[in-house]
DNA sequence: TATTATAAAATGTTGTTACATTAAATGTAT
DNA sequence: ATACATTTAATGTAACAACATTTTATAATA
């Protein structure tokens, strides 16, 4: 079944408008899938990526910035998501020494546990809804590349 | 530039599982370029959608249910945001007559004629970021519908 | 050094998402 | 006709998104 049944819309104005929303659209499917991996575990997306950026860095801190700078939606307020984080013991935060404005943020011994099991999860959830060759996938990361060519 | 550089992480564990952070990644760039075209009129992506839904039905009315059933993002919360659309008076709240628990809404004047408007920023902005060839949106489209085949 | 500018993080506000629950109307079965 | 189940919206709550503002610390310049 193509996007054009599963949002029930008949006309495109062209293949680029449609593939405009099918993207959308599957990037909505892709939230819905993840978020019954993370929902067991009283996770959030953004949680999740902020974990996952701090153990990309791990046993090196990062900061909030270097946080906003690396997640896929640059727009999120990292400094709550940590508060989040912090409560569950996740993460630590502590001031940075150079710079009393900055804080330190480290993912804790709990954190990297948790990501270590959700890593299995994700990766079964993968293969389970795998469809696309690799070749495929290679094909479909060259044209998400070149649409977004400035 | 690749999505490997924009996101500043250079292994992937396969093809598939980069096409996936691209989708999101993509996604998240193309929301970016929708909200400077929304933001000038005050209006938000879901606002726009519901707008766009109740268009397509006009000059007959869609129920919350219609609305949540074709929304791309299943979700959320309809009749929220037909409280907000309500306040700026784009669209109108009426009892059905037939089943008293469902609500008719409809899109008022005010609302086709600010759909018309934003018609024309959203196809410049098409015109303005179109890197691609109808034949590679072809490609994507079938990549995308083949990715979330059950 | 005092003043001003800039930077990093936190906070405030409005709207949205996700999920649970409630309220009212309708459908169904005895 | 009454009791129970289902449906349609609306509401409640916690967390997130988007955007502006504030607080504190550092940098720069007179």
């Amino acid at each position: 079944m193509g996007i054009a049944e599963e949002i029930k819309q008949t006309r495109f104005k062209s293949e680029y408008s449609k593939a405009i929303i099918n993207i959308i659209y599957t990037n909505s499917w892709l939230h819905q899938k993840h978020l019954e991996v993370f929902k067991e575990h009283g996770l959030t997306t953004p949680q999740f990526n902020i974990l996952r950026i701090l153990r990309g860095q791990h046993p090196n801190p990062s900061t909030v910035n270097l946080l906003i700078d690396r997640m896929l939606d640059k727009s999120s307020n990292a400094s709550r998501i940590v508060d989040r984080l912090e409560q569950k013991k996740l993460v630590v935060r502590k001031q940075c020494a150079n710079d009393r404005r900055a804080v330190d943020v480290f993912i804790s011994e709990e954190g990297l546990k948790l990501l270590a099991h959700l890593d299995l999860q994700m990766e079964k959830l993968e293969g389970e809804t795998k469809n696309l060759t690799e070749e495929e996938a290679a094909m479909l990361n060259s044209l998400l590349d070149k649409m977004r060519e400035a």
